[in-house]
DNA sequence: CCTTACTGTGAACAAATGGTGAAAACACAG
DNA sequence: CTGTGTTTTCACCATTTGTTCACAGTAAGG
């Protein structure tokens, strides 16, 4: 997996290819902004921008991949930067390290971003496939047993929340959140009707899953 | 997500407020130090604190937290107090700002906390394991010698915070503040009640393990 | 031993939570 | 505007869970 390096100081790129090749990752180097961008073939998976360089400084490489591209975007600042690091952040970097740094650190944020973005990805994506059950949230289609079940779409959306991350428990308020928005005011046991509403519809039985009840906390989707 | 901000001047309430809605949290707003720690329910996420306010300091604030919780924290300092900076770092908040400061500042630093200490979680989250028992908080769920547990919230949630610590002693009072939150206003003897049912259901016999009775004291989970 | 303070326990009681059905509010297409 | 399907709210009841309390049991320290 390729990552981007950008920084004029060669110490950097040492110690972190040691770090990186050591991982797995493939880093490759530049050492100004105008550099960066020339490397941003499709198959960097991240880079790491600092933001003092020489021709373009990160900011600018950030706000000119952010116009066409989601790719995780790493920044480091020079302690004292502060105002830069918030505006690291509010360009939609994903991350930002403060200088001097120990390159087991930028590893470890390395994968955690990577982590994150492909998590969700896979979230958005495929249709979910459980024994006897399918929930497509690209066609807002169920399917149980092979049948089609004709939900609503509070219902699947629902439904796909709790059978995307099978075992967690979600609270009311957290399925709030996600399906309905932050700014939902409503009652948190609106939540219980569409689960009852769900439940009737998908007859289980046999099939080694199912929505439990965790009294006093939420609800989950359990798979034997 | 509710943001716990103390302070004592009314202007950084305001401007903290403006800013953290429109982010989709919750500020609660407490202007001295006993407010703060009177506030801290659980569903508190992260606590923002002022170090000079009447009552209780900022950092004595903090060290009452720290003494039973990871609750991320973020100190707010006003210029010059260098000394204060180091010791609310070393007071274990996870950052500092230094006064005066942007909202947007704020902000982001906030959620940088925030997934910095939600990220840890995640791994940390991972159920406890120990012989023969799991504890997974994700998906509330017990399991002895591989058969499951049915525990109720209260249960498994003090379970997993002796077991979180294994070998350290926590009173009643601890266990109340973080279970139950800060305003429980009951008996301390309530805990005993839920430790009988917690012993009567987790058989440790030759597991190795136990719950440990402090004479005078109160509760450890103890490993051989 | 003996006293004292603390803890374990069971049962009664209180509180909180969840399931449900029906009705009201709402959204949208015709 | 009307009719249909969806979403939300609400009140009821059943059930689970949490709390308290009195009393018995046990550790600590003289």
């Amino acid at each position: 997996m390729k990552i981007l390096i950008a920084d004029d100081d060669k110490v950097v790129h040492e110690a972190l290819g040691i770090y990186l090749r050591a991982e797995g990752f493939e880093p490759v180097n530049v050492y100004d902004g105008n550099a960066a961008i020339e490397a941003l073939t499709p198959d960097i998976a991240l880079c790491v921008l600092d933001i003092m360089m020489p021709g373009k400084s990160g900011i600018e490489v950030c706000k000119e991949i952010r116009k066409t591209s989601h790719l995780p975007i790493i920044m480091l600042t020079a302690k004292g930067e502060e105002v830069d690091r918030i505006i690291g952040l509010e360009l939609g970097a994903d991350d930002y390290i403060v200088k001097p740094f120990s390159p087991r650190e930028v590893v470890a944020r390395i994968k955690a971003v990577l982590r994150r973005t492909q998590e969700q990805q896979e979230s958005d994506n495929s249709a979910l496939v459980f024994n006897g059950l399918t929930i497509d949230l690209k066609s807002y289609t169920v399917t149980l047993r092979g049948e089609p079940v004709v939900c609503t779409p509070k219902e699947i959306e629902i439904l796909h929340m709790l059978a995307s991350n099978p075992g967690q428990v979600f609270t009311r308020e957290q399925l709030l959140n996600r399906v309905w928005g932050y700014d939902f005011a409503g009652e948190t046991r609106t939540v219980d009707t569409h689960i009852k509403r769900i439940r009737a519809k998908l007859d289980s039985e046999g099939l080694g899953w199912s929505i439990k009840t965790i009294y006093g906390v939420g609800y989950k989707f359990e798979v034997e």
